[in-house]
DNA sequence: CTTCAAATTGTGAGCGCTAACAGTCAGGAA
DNA sequence: TTCCTGACTGTTAGCGCTCACAATTTGAAG
């Protein structure tokens, strides 16, 4: 900096403002100061900076299951926006979430200054774990429920399910069955929820519930049970004639087991899932599902971040990001009843 | 660091030389430095250490695809063998692996003074890029092949792609057909590399090529023409009882176009992935496939960033990890030759 | 031509740490 | 005793930047 100042003939503090953007200072010195920032190819170092202001511009990422779509994909938008408003991010990825290493991580992001965390917990438990530390710095949770104290950001996942379903009702359906995701996840649990209440405020029958764990196999598994219902009640007019699955591997599942029984999709059973995963669009047919918009999902939960960091709100709020509907052949309109 | 200095009665760079493990402090001052550091819940500043130092002991990540499995679990892998050798990482994730996209990534990752950098590129244009590249620090690709003189590391693909057909020919088969990845991907070429060599030296017919795009849907397609082919010369003691193909989850599509078709696996046709992906133990065959040790690969490649950074070597050396052949149902041994 | 405020620029201190060197203290050899 | 060596500990000076303030310049009003 020193060097630059030299040759631009100004003191180090007018280099430092021409960085900064500071408003006073002449067109012409900061025009003179750039060109040989330039020429120069310097670059402010970031330890001195930090140093000096107190502020790393340092972020801490903890997930819990990056290779799953949904967690891989809010991770991204989450870095994404993180890198937009000026700050480095660092990520920890977990194998599980217990508390100890959701402490580790913090300990070790802690050791390195970050300015504050966001965690993406989908589980109950991570979410729980989590509550119970004591952070160092602000801490913003993502897709980890509203249930808590912690400040967070989610999509609006009850009301996706609710889309969904009324989209299947409004198809002509006279209700819709549920193959929901592990219990513990609260994504799950929201979807499950949402799916309920849509077909209550229908006045339609809730049918039993069927599990997955997010895997295709599982909800193969839950597909074979739906056909073999199906196939049992031909003749009688079944009620089963659309399924919304809890999310798009699952879906899979579903429709390759319903193909398997004989049953077409969507003319015997409409199938939508939860997700958009990228192949989604190209399932056999292509697959009525929610979209999540990751970048910003990952937007919000920094801006709620940096507000904490930057204002020293201590009030704890939760953002909801709305849900897409997005429709394809596995749901097409029925447009008589189900033939006998 | 000084408050700690004072209430332990000794001086602010004994505080020092004891967080740094220097030698000469004596157990007594040690132990007493160390008790007091604990009591306060003192925390060095990484940004002072590394303005004093001139290390900043950070490390950049750029991979291009993170939602697919196989970077996704690099990734992981690479930040956690950083952690562990006491770096921090910050990861870029790039929708498209240009140029342009790559150059923003370095400059980002500049400014904030990382010391090396880890690129996880699979595909031939993100390596050329790459190499084309003027890098601000020392680069180490990830699943990037050796062509270029970047020094890297990447798993045996074609190692793996021999076992896998060794095994399947070993097994009983006459030859072994194969479902291959999209070309401009190095893994892809590797195996398929691998699988002709594999042939080749056995003596076997190496049959035509068929390709897909890694996804269950382009497998799916793969495996319908694969099953066009073996119903068309049923009783002419077809060729076509075995396959391997490029990744799992075309495998998965593989798996279902010839089951639809009315085929067995493994007793018409023995079907083998790539990856071991957590599903392929739940397939319907579990699936054969090829296990990367994405730890293993992750701790390698930053041993090679380290070694590159601490003592300036400035060879370019390619380590590469072995893969494991995961035996399951899919490849079952075929006791006598194919029936007609 | 003077005066003053605003706009611009420069100066010095210090962020918290480590490197290099300068002490201090013991204990054994001369 | 005196000296010296080695083990330990303390002192000082930056690392490269920003903050607060001081100094200077500018331009319009008096």
């Amino acid at each position: 900096m020193t060097d630059v100042a030299r040759v631009a003939g100004v003191s180090h503090q007018t280099v430092s403002r021409v960085l900064s953007d500071h408003p006073n200072v002449s067109a012409k010195t900061r025009a003179a100061v750039t060109q040989v920032i330039e020429q120069l190819g310097y670059r402010r170092n970031s330890a001195a900076r930090a140093l000096a202001t107190r502020r790393t511009h340092t972020l801490g990422v903890i997930a819990v299951n990056t290779t799953l779509h949904g967690p891989a994909s809010t991770v991204a938008g989450v870095q994404e926006a993180a890198r937009d408003r000026g700050y480095l991010t660092s990520a920890v990825t977990l194998r599980t979430a217990t508390q100890t290493a959701l402490a580790e991580a913090m300990q070790h992001l802690a050791g390195w200054g970050v300015e504050g965390i966001v965690a993406v917990t989908p589980q109950r438990a991570a979410v729980r774990a989590l509550a119970a530390l004591e952070a160092p710095c602000p801490v913003v949770t993502v897709e980890g429920g509203h249930t808590l104290d912690l400040p967070g950001v989610s999509l609006d996942q009850n009301l996706g399910a609710r889309m969904i379903t009324e989209h299947l009702l409004a198809s002509g359906h006279t209700t819709v069955w549920h193959v929901a995701g592990p219990p513990d996840w609260l994504e799950s649990e929201a979807r499950t929820q949402g799916w309920e209440d849509a077909l209550r405020d229908a006045g339609a029958e809730v049918p039993p519930l069927l599990r997955g764990d997010w895997s295709p196999l599982s909800g193969y598994q839950a597909g074979q049970q739906l056909a073999g219902r199906v196939l049992a009640s031909r003749g009688r007019g079944a009620g089963l004639t659309a399924v919304f699955v809890a999310n798009d591997q699952m879906a899979l599942g579903v429709l390759r087991a319903l193909r398997e029984a004989g049953l077409r999709t969507p003319e015997d059973v409409a199938v939508a899932g939860f997700d958009d995963i990228p192949e989604a669009e190209f399932f056999a047919p292509p697959l009525t599902t929610i979209r999540q918009d990751f970048a910003s999902i990952g937007r919000d939960s920094i801006g709620l971040l940096l507000d904490h960091i930057e204002s020293r709100t201590d009030e704890s709020t939760h953002l909801v990001v709305a849900p897409e509907l997005i429709v394809r052949a596995s749901t097409a309109r029925r447009s008589a009843p189900p033939s006998a």
